[in-house]
DNA sequence: AAGGTCTCCTGAGGGC
DNA sequence: TGCCCTCAGGAGACCT
């Protein structure tokens, strides 16, 4: 489950019911999962077997369990990964973790495609080590708008490359980079360099205004890969103005929106509202 | 240094 | 029914 609104339906459903439990016992199923693990699946389960989870917290798209030693569960949904807490016993196909809970409920990762994972880590500054290279997201109340314009004026990148920057602002995916310009009605191959400050600051109101409907809604769900961890799904799919909308109406303007190849997957714009740039200036 | 392309996986859906 | 193709909410490693 991707992108920042699904990853906070997550972290709130952690919150709700792991915060406070213990993890009596804890099974890695596939190796793939712990692979960032340094030491692997034993290392993983000595650090974890016995702790308390304090607190779950976000950065972006990665999600930690704040444990009672003072380190931390990091997790990353990767493209299918699913945080599930249950007490029917039930074993998905692809369970890859599993967490027995001292309550008897079991807390478990769920990954059809294994490109997501876990590990345990050392926090600095309230962060995990391996995340303290991603920026703030832009539902931070301390992201600082105007280091976001100064850093992407220090560079020349097209506008979407730049909010999938996860280095420069984390959260952003395929789904809302294209809502948010959609919204701002900006092509994006548009220059990071020669935006103006105002369309820099439009553009953010729009990523951040899009996310809020999402995360209100539950995320954004096509299928039952997205879920929160009561295994629901969210319905923000049918507020999508630009994303999976090929050859549908622009609601804007009317004209077909249309379907690009980029960066190895898809882009979806308004020929009409989001046009080209003649030049990269 | 920006921007292509491929890779890691599994499964769904379309065309024939 | 099967087979082959393309596609998928991520992201790191190469190459030019």
């Amino acid at each position: 489950m991707p992108e920042l609104p699904e990853v906070e339906v997550v972290r709130r459903g952690l919150t709700e019911h792991v915060v406070g439990r213990r993890i009596v016992d804890v099974a890695v199923l596939h190796p793939r999962a712990v692979r960032r693990q340094a030491g692997g699946a034993d290392e993983f389960t000595a650090r974890v077997r016995g702790r308390v989870v304090t607190a779950v917290e976000r950065r972006g798209k990665f999600l930690w369990l704040m444990l009672d030693s003072d380190e931390a569960v990091v997790c990353h949904l990767g493209m299918s990964g699913q945080m599930l807490v249950r007490s029917d016993g039930q074993v998905p196909t692809h369970l890859r973790i599993a967490f027995d809970l001292l309550d008897g409920q079991t807390l478990q990762f769920v990954d059809q495609r294994t490109f997501g994972g876990l590990f345990v880590t050392e926090i600095e500054d309230g962060v995990p080590l391996e995340v303290l290279h991603i920026a703030r997201d832009p539902l931070d109340p301390r992201f600082d708008d105007a280091e976001f314009l100064a850093r992407l004026r220090r560079k020349e990148v097209g506008i979407k490359r730049a909010l999938l920057d996860q280095t420069l602002i984390s959260g952003v995916g395929n789904i809302y980079a294209d809502e948010a310009l959609w919204r701002t009605s900006l092509h994006y191959a548009r220059n990071s360099r020669a935006l103006r400050r105002a369309e820099v600051e439009t553009l953010l109101a729009n990523v951040r205004a899009v996310m809020t409907e999402a995360l209100a809604q539950g995320g954004t769900s096509f299928d039952a890969l997205y879920v929160n961890v009561n295994g629901q799904s969210g319905y923000f799919s049918r507020s999508l103005d630009a994303y999976g909308r090929e050859g549908q109406p622009c609601r804007r303007c009317g004209t077909a929106v249309v379907r690009e190849p980029f960066m190895n997957r898809s882009s979806f714009r308004c020929p009409q509202c989001q046009r080209k740039p003649r030049v990269s200036r």
